[in-house]
DNA sequence: TTGTAAGCGTTATCAA
DNA sequence: TTGATAACGCTTACAA
């Protein structure tokens, strides 16, 4: 109940002002006399005294909170992120963990959560999607906790307004499909994930691009969840058709997962490429070919601009996929 | 900079008291009437007023954060259970995580800090170790957070005397042993994990238990980090050695993935057992043997005992891993 | 039902 | 260098 030690005790116990023993415990360095310090620090030593971070926050009108908003925090393209930016934040902050479980609002309460709470940063990984109004409103949800002396840092589109981390997903998918070709692959179709989802539909129109270049096209393209059991439900789908591709791009890694869960199940030879490299995900037999992001670079560099000074300008980080290829995309019979 | 909206311009602009504000915006129910009530509440919608929740902490003497720590948010272990606690956590409360990197001192720091700011909850994922001086210490800030009146639960052995939500590692693990026997399986070997983690180590105990429950015993067990390369590390170190056994046995099933790609590199046919059942690794293949623990129920469990009134006495709630039989330990030529 | 005012644990201004 | 004391944004007796 009345556990909670506070610095008026730690002061009293050293025998001086609540203002020096502030000073000490949390202010500027050479301020206070050596004795008092050390008395100081005695007694909040003896005391157990934690600082009261939200009293700090309180008083000084700002405080050391990072939010860091994600769709989900099972997905493993999320988690790799998270504990990159978790490892960068740590040391001087705290992290607050918001999850939107997809849903479009809840992104703009974190915000202005994060705003009243005079966090010092804000980290959203969640994807941008179609809808513009919401994008509007989130931009400017943005603009005002910026406005309020916070850094605010998106990884995905680049259409907030805000520092970016921008994973250049048309490119990487093109060079995917560019190098599906050359492999030997002749039929092409597409696990879109959700037609509102705009790092989807930028892989999907890069990949189309990258067939374009060598006189290709999808023959057929599936929208579904972003997820394992998303992956799965199309492919499944797309294996009831009549006539069925050689290679089948699922735009990322999870969906892909799943994908080649319904293929192995019916038993049947369809290759399948991925998107994201998702470390716990390399191991897998077949070895998954796939677009790699540094996604834990991602995450540092997020959080890096978040712990930074703000800048004169935003900052744009723009970084590139690289193409893998393996095994679940090798031609063996099909010669 | 001064953009944050203040409590006291939404009375203002209501034309009420501070305190009636307060209440209509926060506070009880029926004791505002209606005309004020709507008054303050179009105010507050039109300045975009947002509770500064760490203000109310302060003068409630209790906040709505729940803090969550764990030893790495990338390990799917880990996040499968953050994600089922913070659905639970999320209507009502706010998170806020905590990594340890593996480093026990940190879960100390968390715990305290989770005090100094009256949170409402702690809830522990971290894992037990040998370490008894860390183990005591942990008890003694736990008891005091929880003499501070908050809740404190527990994911993982009973020793910290909080509520706790109890995995049977060691049931689990020696029905996998027996099961694995009734395969046909013959020679066996652990890899054990780091010797401190008691996870592991029960792990162990049991397995061993269960093979000398059919006259066997394992013909090595080695040590190593609980992660993906730790797996890996460890199998390539035994398959150096001049017999190897015909199954190993992981104590997690991320180690278990490490160690199938060790296998699949030296190109040998030796079976892989794991603990857990990671959903991601779901659809690897060969597909994982391994004893399926209900992480999302745990997470939930842990959430709600942390969200709930304190009860009398405190809850141990132990959960059963079942036993999942599938390709990595199927034996096809040495029968 | 409403308002006044005294807190909550800190920080920060301003004299001393 | 130190210490009163007024903030910070909010809640909550206690009065009115």
């Amino acid at each position: 109940m009345g556990s909670q030690v506070t610095l008026a005790q730690v002061a009293e116990r050293a025998g001086v002002s609540l203002a020096t023993a502030s000073r000490v415990v949390n202010g500027s360095e050479r301020v206070v006399g050596a004795r008092f310090r050390e008395r100081v620090l005695a007694a909040a030593e003896e005391l157990g005294y934690t600082a009261n971070t939200f009293a700090q926050a309180v008083a000084r009108g700002r405080s050391d909170v990072v939010g860091l908003v994600v769709p989900d925090i099972q997905d493993p393209y999320f988690s790799v992120i998270a504990a990159a930016a978790m490892a960068v934040v740590e040391p001087s902050g705290e992290m607050m963990l918001g999850t939107t479980l997809r849903r479009q609002e809840q992104e703009l309460r974190y915000v202005s959560t994060m705003r009243a709470r005079q966090a010092r940063a804000v980290i959203m990984v969640g994807s941008r999607t179609t809808d513009n109004t919401h994008t509007r409103q989130l931009a400017e949800a943005i603009a005002e906790f910026v406005a309020g002396g916070g850094r605010a840092v998106v990884i995905g589109q680049d259409k907030l307004g805000a520092d970016t981390v921008l994973p250049l997903n048309r490119a990487g998918a093109k060079d995917l499909a560019l190098a599906l070709v050359d492999q030997g692959h002749r039929s092409f179709g597409i696990l879109a994930g959700p037609s509102t989802l705009l790092t989807a539909k930028d892989r999907v129109d890069g990949f189309i691009d990258g067939l374009a270049r060598r006189g290709r096209r999808p023959s057929v393209i599936l929208h579904s969840d972003f997820t394992r059991d998303g992956g799965y439900q199309a492919m499944s789908q797309l294996l009831d058709r009549r006539t069925t591709p050689g290679c089948v791009f699922a735009v990322n890694d999870v969906m892909a997962i799943g994908a080649m869960a319904a293929v192995r199940e019916r038993g049947v030879k369809i290759a399948v490429a991925g998107f994201d490299d998702i470390p716990t995900l390399r191991d897998v037999a077949p070895s998954l070919t796939t677009v790699r992001l540094p996604l834990e670079d991602m995450g540092r560099m997020a959080a890096s601009m978040a712990m930074d000074e703000p800048g004169e300008r935003r900052r744009v980080i723009r970084v590139k996929g690289e193409v893998i290829l393996r095994d679940s995309t090798t031609l063996v019979r099909n010669a």
